[in-house]
DNA sequence: CCAAAAGTGTTGAATGTACACCCATGG
DNA sequence: CCATGGGTGTACATTCAACACTTTTGG
């Protein structure tokens, strides 16, 4: 409609690192110690160079922060393209949800921790948005994939995974429910090993893996599903 | 790590916009008559201009194409960022899934049509991968959330909803179990009208429409819910 | 032998599919 | 009055939350 000026624009990558950390569910962020936004908090990211695909991009960029061996998981959110999304600069920004395992300790620089999603510091331009949408990715996703071993250690008891699933989700988790969902699903199974019980005594507690560390679908279609096929008899 | 020349790059705006029509679901596709991939057909779009947003960039393209006023849902699908997706052209793409109701019928260009997904004829670049991840997407949110009233007519016997669901997801559907769905979901509810019978006799069919027509989820957290609330005994 | 932690089993509610049955209309 | 399409209700399966109960350890 409106002719206007077509021209290449400049565009950024941004990692919503999530890990849970103290029982809470933790946000990769770094201060920023320039201007714009000068000593707010901000996402890890940085330009996109020639030749380099987005997801190349993140991972480079991440590196600088964390070590991106640690990285279980990593998914493409959204591209954020308002023009106004940097206060006049011209900016276009595809964001990541990136996965750390809670047994990773990964080394972070000076500038950069980790903080609570539900008590963020002010964050810079659109970056409390970005990271409210990777929580929420995250929360849909441990109901109907296996996305929990993003999170979680090689193995674990129980209990510890109910630990990581109430941080992550925000609610109570019952233990004794959680396994029987992730046992039903074969999302995660018996390692045969147990863990020595704790100086206030109990039962041991029967260790646990995840089946696949890849993501997978394993509640797909939960109505509307197609009819059954007529049961072949034999 | 390796030192990467950075500078701005181009980006385009692609939309899979998807309609039923003769029970099937149909793409919206253009005949590329130029060079590179010519003769292929492709998904509209265009080059992302000044000051634009990607929303804004892929209506005004699709502008071209279709009545933009008959899109009755429009949202993000994914960012491309392969530096080969273009053979050696470096183009990002961000391409959206647009859904237009059965009862719209607007007029395309001569190189434009409609094509059934189970059908595709060759497309251009890895515009099949996006038809592919747009399709993937309306059926997921058929399921959980309102997202056939972007497809459907504003008033519609259940026959004709189910014909929808049908064409849109592939499968066979229940007549009497999809009201019954939507019904308690409350997506749907009857306008209290009836359809006249056919020619072949049989009871009128009574009409619904969709309660609200933007999205809403209506099957929030299928498993690992938060517990019920302490139910108060007034 | 008791407290603490872990694991198992049962119950009831909710949801969804399949299918039988009833209703209204045109010829 | 019967065929045809539309609508309602019931039976059954699955899944999940809630909770009681049992098991295994340390003191």
């Amino acid at each position: 409609m409106t002719p206007q000026v077509i021209e290449p624009v400049s565009h950024e990558s941004l990692a919503v690192v999530l890990q849970v950390r103290e029982d809470r569910l933790c946000v990769l962020l770094w201060q920023r110690a320039q201007s714009p936004a000068r000593g707010c908090w901000a996402l890890p990211g940085g330009l996109l160079a020639v030749g380099e695909s987005l997801e190349s991009s993140i991972q480079r960029h991440l590196a600088a922060k964390v070590d991106v061996a640690e990285l279980a998981h990593l998914e493409q959110l959204e591209t954020r393209s308002d023009p106004s999304r940097l206060h006049g600069h011209r900016l276009l920004a595809t964001a990541y949800l990136g996965l750390i395992p809670i047994d990773a300790e990964p080394a972070v620089p000076d500038d950069t921790c980790w903080h609570p999603v539900d008590a963020l510091p002010p964050l810079a331009f659109d970056h409390a948005e970005l990271v409210a949408a990777g929580c929420e990715r995250l929360r849909s996703k441990l109901s109907y994939t296996n996305i929990g071993f993003a999170l979680a250690p090689a193995t674990f008891t129980i209990s510890e995974l109910r630990e990581i699933y109430r941080a992550a989700l925000g609610h109570e988790i019952s233990a004794s429910n959680l396994s029987q969902v992730l046992l039903r699903r074969q999302e995660i199974t018996p390692t045969g090993g147990a863990r020595r019980p704790g100086p206030a005594g109990g039962r041991p507690a029967a260790t646990y893996r995840f089946c696949t560390r890849t993501l997978e679908v394993t509640d797909r279609f939960a109505v509307l599903r197609p009819p059954a096929p007529a049961t072949s008899g034999s």
